[in-house]
DNA sequence: GCCGTTTTCGGCCCGACTGTTTTCAGTCG
């Protein structure tokens, strides 16, 4: 499937594009809107290709088409070389800071010769921004602010991006190499929402074959170092760096436990073991030279006197101990969902029909789908006007009827205005199944404000699932400035559900957050924000966000039945 | 550049907010 490379290609043109005075302001809407569809595809484009049904795809006319197919058959676009020369390589990371789009990042590449973040960073320093006309001193402030965000997550990777990277070198390994047991550890195995690099680990009485199966693989860019046992490459246009260690079979759960971490995790556990008249590193657990433990995780904790302890909670934040007095949190699985409820259609800002949707999600064997698309402030997702959500409502509730297994929920996704109020009056909520609040304008009121605007909205009595609470957008945007204590105490007095949010820049409540959740006795929900039938997968980025956060099947609501989740919001 | 029960041309992504403005351009969702 080459669909993430052409939409990636389709998404720099539309960039390019946008930098571009003299250009046709809607040309870029139509690329990104190509480039998102083609991402969302289940199916390869390699194949739509080759059967000449690239303009069956929504947003993919004649000319878009051509250049997809160029890029398939020779690797390379020729407007997009055409667009790359016309401006240095580093204007687009100056237009994706917050708060400067293409208009700014042109005027500053003109008027101050600035051409990536680092000329810019010293531009700002320098006070040389606020000369420019409509700057001041505040918004180079807000510049040097944005570049810090960037870097402070420079080098790392949202975890639904690199998770099925790690899952198709596993899958490379283990059907082209030598390899006894296979698999990845690391942050990405933590289920940390956003990663550095990857780890590999391999068992094999050939390590030198897997090594080579490893650094050969199509994916690779470059390679780094490869040794007999530990080897490093760059993959993918992102050049993100895999390390693979091939181990003894007698090591592997130690391997793959000091690989796993956290790092702290790790120091609590070889402090045990100290105390134990123990050794433990990578290679297993020794009383001098003896080795006593280290063929799986299971031994390895065993050893220390713990049951295992799932690689989601390893960070040393108290599961060490909770194991030691046998409190570990039964975890709830991705197994235990039975239905998304934050999703959206083609009527507002989705890609696909209700009935795609419906059938992604029955394909995935939920008992039920909510449809909760957005409210008409949010104007250009094409928020839904009372009239036709009441029409979209009717739609969902006789397509539900229709379905005997699959069964389908009405909701909305309704805006928090600035003051706290809905976007829709209550006598329009009163009659969807379920009502989700969430934030989308007004990010940067004081916690004061914000918090008890948050407040209002979940006291409202129709609001059942407060989505995406910080409103964060990973490496882009902070989050907003909420009193989460507050918010949480009132969550639980109201019974408003909380929503854990999968989608992969937003992994919003994140696992500390959902912690604190729990503790205030507060329910979640897992849900994927899904704007394609393709976004249903983020579930599992979700489930993993949630077990970071302790939870079990009695915390997530989505874990119940159909009935027993209509009777849920029902009753509250 | 795409698209079509108002259409093969002319709309589409509009309105609010922000910061710096003296009447508004740029950004955001």
């Amino acid at each position: 499937m080459r669909n993430e490379e052409v939409a990636a290609a389709l998404y720099e043109i539309a960039d390019l594009l946008e930098l571009s005075s003299d250009e046709d302001r809607f040309r870029p809407i139509s690329y990104r809107r190509a480039a998102r569809a083609i991402e969302g595809l289940a199916e390869a484009i390699e194949d739509l290709a080759n059967q000449g049904r690239l303009e069956q795809i929504p947003g993919v006319g004649r000319g878009i088409a051509a250049k997809i197919k160029q890029h398939l058959s020779e690797g390379k676009i020729d407007e997009l070389a055409a667009l790359r020369s016309r401006f240095p390589p580093g204007l687009v990371d100056i237009m994706r800071l917050p708060d400067v789009g293409p208009k700014t990042a042109r005027r500053l590449y003109l008027e101050l010769k600035v051409t990536n973040l680092e000329e810019l960073r010293k531009a700002a320093e320098e006070g040389r921004l606020r000369r420019l006309k409509g700057f001041k001193e505040r918004s180079e402030q807000n510049i040097l602010k944005g570049i810090q965000l960037r870097e402070a997550t420079k080098g790392r990777f949202l975890l639904g991006y690199v998770l099925p990277i790690a899952d198709r070198i596993v899958e490379h390994l283990r059907t082209t190499a030598p390899v006894d047991k296979v698999a990845y550890g690391g942050s990405v195995r933590r289920m940390k929402e956003s990663v550095g690099d990857l780890d590999i680990l391999a068992t094999a009485t050939d390590p030198a074959a897997v090594t080579k199966a490893f650094t050969s693989m199509p994916l690779v860019r470059e390679v780094i170092m490869s040794g007999d046992t530990k080897s490093t490459v760059l993959v993918g246009p992102e050049r993100i760096q895999v390390d693979l260690r091939v181990l003894e079979p007698r090591s592997w759960g130690s391997g793959l436990q000091y690989f796993t971490g956290n790092k702290d995790h790790n120091i609590k556990l070889r402090t045990i073991a100290q105390k134990m008249g123990l050794k433990l590193n990578e290679y297993g657990i020794f009383r001098g030279e003896e080795q006593v433990a280290g063929a799986t995780e299971e031994d390895v904790y065993r050893t220390l006197g713990l049951p295992y302890i799932e690689p989601e909670l390893r960070e040393d934040t108290g599961e060490i101990e909770a194991a030691a007095q046998g409190a570990l949190p039964n975890l709830v699985t991705l197994a235990d969902i039975k239905g998304d409820l934050h999703t959206h259609t083609n009527l507002t800002d989705g890609v696909n029909t209700l009935e795609q949707m419906a059938a992604a999600a029955r394909a995935k064997g939920y008992e039920y789908l909510g449809i909760s698309d957005h409210s008409p402030s949010l104007r250009v997702t094409g928020g839904l006007s009372e009239e036709h959500l009441r029409i979209h409502v009717a739609h969902i509730r006789e397509y539900s009827k229709r379905s005997p297994d699959l069964k389908l929920l009405a909701g909305t996704e309704c805006d928090i205005l600035g003051d706290g109020s809905l976007d829709y009056p209550d006598s329009v909520l009163k009659d969807l199944d379920y009502v989700i609040a969430s934030v989308h304008s007004h990010f940067k009121m004081p916690e004061k404000e914000m918090t008890e605007r948050v407040v209002r909205a979940m006291s409202n009595d129709h609001v059942d699932i407060l989505a995406h609470p910080t409103t964060r957008k990973i490496g882009q945007r902070e989050s907003i400035a909420l009193d989460m204590e507050r918010i949480m105490e009132v969550a639980a007095d109201a019974g408003t559900v909380v929503e854990i949010n999968a989608y992969p820049d937003r992994m919003d409540l994140n696992g500390p957050h959902a912690k604190l959740a729990k503790e205030h006795g507060v329910k979640l929900i897992v849900d994927t924000d899904s704007h394609t039938t393709a976004h249903l997968d983020f579930m599992r980025l979700g489930v993993g966000s949630a077990r970071r956060g302790w939870l079990e099947t009695s915390d997530v609501v989505n874990t119940m039945s159909y009935e027993e989740i209509l009777t849920f919001f029902a009753s509250r």
